[in-house]
DNA sequence: CTCATTTTGTTTCCTTGTCAACAAAAATTA
DNA sequence: TAATTTTTGTTGACAAGGAAACAAAATGAG
């Protein structure tokens, strides 16, 4: 196995590992609020005039999925929607004081899982981190490339109908 | 935000661009077969006696959703099942001729993905893969340890009836 | 050996997300 | 301006995966 399949691996590992150990404990933390959700609500809370297809960007999802989220957000009354008088279109959200309630203790679980992992992060080096970043930033610019690319291709393919 | 939480953002997005942008061209080239079929039968192309219980760990899925897929594999005539003589209760795995086509295109593909970002990774020194193996492994033992420790709590859990 | 417990694989029901079709509004073009 | 195209959000049909219940086999305790 190649050095790069080497990390990819170790890399994957380390994040499928983190994904399945912080979603459970966020889902037993905030019981009745799916992880999903609470994604949505982080995103809401921390950007100005989201929509569904911000949410949909933001998290690699169809607007459909998006829509049915914020529907039972909105059903549970942890967000409210609003629209400017310019776009009849659009149709914004924002946290009700009930969604900032979950929004804090989603945060304060964030700290919680970052403290837990800090015995790692405290080894590492002022050099490492900016090793690391510089590999991270040149990897996501490489990637946003190649995602371009493909999304020309598939745009630039005939229509066969 | 922290160097800790810069650098698992970064990390987090190149692992979902990179899912996002295999998949697409995993699922165009192997038409007829979904991920998670390709990546059973990736597995089972390369371990010994594979069964239900071991796909589902090595994928962190349940042995139902895997179940389910072996069978529609086995529908498809790309994988065979065989049991031990000293063992009849657990059910292997091997890849039928149709199987093994599927798994070499799968590895063809997974090298062109590799080529496609070996303009990354061959800007990457022998000390920044050395140190970032030594943090990805020092990361992938602190998470072990908290599952560990997770499911012993879960376990040890009392039972309420 | 015998009985209880654990492991393994399957199935059913339910939830979640995708896909495709759609309607309304906005943007673009002629 | 009028007509076309694009963007935005929603819905229904469908597929994938999880949870739980189950049966059969293996393991363990006595």
């Amino acid at each position: 196995m190649s050095q790069q399949e080497k990390i990819m691996e170790e890399f994957r590992s380390v994040f499928n590992k983190l994904v399945w150990l912080n979603r459970g404990e966020m889902e037993e933390a905030l019981k009745g609020h799916k992880s999903s959700e609470v994604h949505c609500i982080e995103y809401i809370g921390k950007h100005v005039d989201p929509n569904v297809t911000r949410l949909a960007e933001a998290f690699y999802m169809t607007r459909g999925a998006i829509s049915k989220i914020t529907k039972k957000l909105l059903d549970k009354g942890l967000i409210e929607s609003y629209q400017s008088s310019e776009n009849k279109k659009e149709i914004y959200f924002r946290l009700t004081p009930e969604g900032r309630n979950v929004f804090e203790i989603h945060e304060n679980l964030h700290r919680s899982f970052r403290e837990r992992d800090d015995v790692v992060f405290e080894k590492v080096s002022a050099e490492q981190y900016a090793s690391m970043s510089r590999f991270l930033d040149a990897y996501n610019r490489h990637l946003d490339a190649e995602i371009d690319k493909q999304g020309i291709m598939l745009q630039d393919r005939p229509n066969p109908e």
